[in-house]
DNA sequence: CAACTTGTTGACGTTAACGTAAGCACTCGG
DNA sequence: CCGAGTGCTTACGTTAACGTCAACAAGTTG
């Protein structure tokens, strides 16, 4: 398997120019590790052009490392992150039957993040009656100890 | 080490008079294995009393069950749970000084349960742009049918 | 009494999501 | 020309969160 050489960019060269990143650029810009970005192309979650043998980002697939650090921040699996992605994908000809499904889909994604939405709202609500109770523990305390300076 | 023998609760007897529950019955109750609640065990998130050897949870043992079952589907890991979960544990004593603390600890779990949330309404919202789209998309494309029709 | 059920512990296997290390390629600055 | 810097691949290690399996114990029932 060494019928091509590689040939590394240059440099980290930020080419101001292209709409294209390297590698290094998007974990400092997003602070992840270099491993980290390619595991996900492993994955399947991303897809960069190969230039001269490196990886060379375009600013969608910035935004789709966006959505996947996103979908990890809310707790999502890789698995459910790149179903997600899938529905940003290039819908380029697709008849209405295709649309359909396509919608269908987008609609349990966003019913499923709602779901855990409302879970979320629930457990801090209940964590906001603990601090209430917590609150009024401490407001007890408080006369008590005024008792007890104003008794001393 | 087999020095105290096990002697396992007779049945899974419901036990309709004390409010103690088998494993079994949390497990069928919660759908999860019975594994997984041992595990849970192993790791400090549940704590149930030993009734001639076997495990037998208390009310609160239920919730607690619940309040790690509703943390992972909001995609907590088992740590932030268990973060979680001592802040729901029994205050009886404690000064003002470790009343604040706790009020603070919970305002922080509150805040990044908010966040979460603010997240996961951020990705609802962009799939519905693209739910926009693609909707849009296809009255064009039943537009076009129409007139395909139309000319056929 | 034998078989079955329910429960316990311990050890090993598994999957996801990376981290770490090794070794090679290439290019630029001095 | 040499070393530093950046990148690529391959491969093995790691942690979390369980699953699976085996061996044993104690009661329940036919």
């Amino acid at each position: 398997m060494n019928a091509t050489r590689r040939q590394p960019v240059p440099a980290a060269a930020p080419s101001p120019d292209d709409g294209l990143y390297g590698i290094t650029e998007l974990a400092r810009e997003y602070g992840i590790s270099l491993r980290t970005i390619r595991f996900y192309e492993d994955k399947g979650l991303l897809a960069p052009r190969r230039i001269n043998g490196g990886r060379a980002y375009t600013r969608r697939d910035r935004v789709r490392l966006g959505l996947i650090l996103r979908g990890k921040a809310v707790g999502m699996s890789l698995a459910e992150i790149e179903h997600i992605l899938s529905l940003y994908g290039e819908h380029g000809e697709g008849h209405a039957q295709q649309l359909d499904y396509l919608i269908g889909r987008i609609d349990t994604a966003m019913a499923e993040l709602d779901e855990r939405r409302r879970h979320i709202e629930t457990m801090v609500a209940e964590l906001g009656e603990v601090r209430g109770e917590l609150r009024r523990e401490r407001a007890a305390r408080q006369r008590a100890e005024k008792k007890g300076v104003r008794a001393s």
